[in-house]
DNA sequence: ATGTGTTATCGTCAATCGACGATTAACGAT
DNA sequence: ATCGTTAATCGTCGATTGACGATAACACAT
């Protein structure tokens, strides 16, 4: 049976790193930008959302409660991707979006340094 | 004596917000995306970090320490302000930028509930 | 009144963003 | 093999961003 989450494996390896990390720093800097520019819209932070509460979401599920175009969706998802925040399960054409969970306390851990 | 931080007057009475008000919704999206938006770049975190050390500092502190025009550091703490992160203090033609604790206090309440 | 040091604003330019429709790709089912 | 469904990619458009130099505004000294 599938837990609230079957889309994310159980853990990624690199989960070692959350604190390992040094949170100051010019590549800090870089990688705290990074992340604030992704979830630097409105539609990004909601997605986010609903990705953090249902667990694991179809593309065609989030467009379903916005207000946008597929391909509108899809560019958001790519960007929440290209940094890590958000990882996509493939299985046929249907694919499962969910939260990586290190990489948004990683997030935290670097504001929270500030 | 003027303490480390004689930049921010006391505490803003607005202060009182940070618990109050709420942390998702459609409004809260708005908030966080608009702040991370503002931080969303390395200019500007490397900014914040030099005000959360040295409590508070001129504009031509940070020129000197960064490899940009005068304008385009202003520009940057202009948009740190428009979210309020930062506060400019004026006396004369000197202008004390510093960090405005609840401000970032909220943000990080608006985070920390993803 | 003039000058000096400090910051904000303006105008410009290339680059990036956000949104869309259209198209393509990938897989399952028929 | 073809059809649906789902998602990614492409091309386009207007708007915004990030950077700069030049200029203006401001307060303090002289």
């Amino acid at each position: 049976m599938s837990a609230p989450s079957d889309c994310c494996p159980p853990e990624t390896p690199q989960a070692v790193d959350l604190a390992a990390d040094a949170v100051d720093g010019e590549a800090a800097d870089q990688e705290l930008a990074a992340f604030a520019k992704a979830i630097g819209h409105p539609v990004r932070v909601r997605i986010l959302r609903m990705l953090a509460r249902k667990e694991a979401k179809m593309c065609s599920h989030i467009v379903d409660e916005l207000p946008l175009a597929q391909s509108t969706v899809s560019e958001h998802l790519r960007i929440l991707r290209s940094v890590g925040l958000v990882q996509a399960n493939e299985s046929g054409p249907r694919v499962s979006y969910c939260i990586v969970p290190f990489k948004l306390k990683r997030l935290k851990a670097l504001l929270e340094a500030m």
